[in-house]
DNA sequence: CCCTCGCGATACGGTACCGTATCAGGATCC
DNA sequence: GGATCCTGATACGGTACCGTATCGCGAGGG
């Protein structure tokens, strides 16, 4: 019987590793199996070819990345703002610097594959879509909640990019401040 | 006599382009060469190895980006924000693609390569360092102005990421929008 | 007019990877 | 206790690339 967790999620994630490592490039079927401490023999069993194994990663992405959103919308008394700030914390943490790896290298990876694109798309939608109805409840227009939604989401990807080397303490106190003025709503929208 | 451009410089021209469409992994010497039409053979003449090349690359890159914004540090009588407008659609605008391209692959490979991480804080510092005297000039603390300077830089590059395939038009619009609450200063500073 | 020399083409061996085929060793079923 | 599977190891041919060595050609200098 088959106790252990299902050998394909294990590739699955053994790819993740590769792909938040060293880009989507790295993520070779020999490389994989090394990293799992197997030889490639058993690959071409469950999967057709490197492609479905890409085409697997991205499909495993996307689906854990709309269920945290869903996830987060669910927790109950926090206020617009709070909420804001706890994803800021979320994708600025260090703790999470294996997932901002994979998330930028599928994005650079999006550049050339209309796979990867479209998951992307899939998931930036939904996201999105969070955080415009929270700038909504703050009392936003429609319109203006989706400019700062988009602006929010760009600053949240722009840090990390931003930040590749810098000392964690003077990180920290830049995204704090960046964070309350994307958090704060002033009345003067033109 | 040598009247054509430095064949040296073609080669890194080529290898951008190649760095451009696929990412640092693509730019090997032979794919590079059939760019150039011609084979391999006179490469390694000019250059050590690959990785000589990708230095090449770096370097290029690296000066002429600082050089781009000394030289629109220099036109005169911009006000503050029209300056930071100019640099938003300057790098925002779809007749950039190529430079935005090879922005994004290089800040990807310089997660896992030293000296591609050492180009890129070297051009970041100069960025941060004339925007954020835009921002001091428009009456923002130092400290407020580096905060401002982080969020503006982390908006271009984050947009860049998460307009993969947006319309032009909604794009635009959106843009424009996060333009403006970039370059206004309100007096609610805490 | 030949000699040399810089240049790119060609040819080569080596490596890392892909995908296929085949094989051996345990579990499973009868 | 054998026949049957399921699984991962091994072996293979093919491709794309690296870096080196060698060669032929055309341009200048004597």
């Amino acid at each position: 019987m088959h106790g252990e967790v299902d050998a394909t999620a294990r590739w699955i994630e053994a790819g993740l590793a590769e792909l938040a490592a060293g880009g989507i490039e790295r993520v070779r079927v020999e490389v994989v199996a090394e990293r799992l401490g197997v030889t490639k023999g058993g690959f071409y069993r469950r999967f057709k070819d490197r492609r479905a194994l890409l085409d697997g990663i991205l499909e495993t992405w996307s689906r854990g990345r709309t269920a945290a959103i869903d996830q987060q919308l669910a927790l109950g008394d926090a206020t617009p703002g709070q909420r804001l700030k706890a994803v800021i914390k979320l994708y600025s943490e260090r703790v999470n610097a294996q997932g901002m790896a994979i998330e930028l290298a599928i994005r650079q990876w999006a550049r050339t594959d209309q796979a990867a694109a479209a998951a992307v798309a899939r998931v930036d939608a939904h996201r999105l879509r969070n955080v415009e109805s929270l700038y909504g409840r703050m009392g936003l227009s429609a319109e203006d909640a989706r400019a700062r939604a988009v602006l929010f989401y760009s600053f949240i990807f722009g840090q990390s990019l931003l930040f590749l080397d810098q000392a964690p303490a003077k990180r920290a106190s830049l995204i704090a401040a960046c964070s309350n003025a994307l958090t704060e709503i002033d009345a003067s929208s033109s």
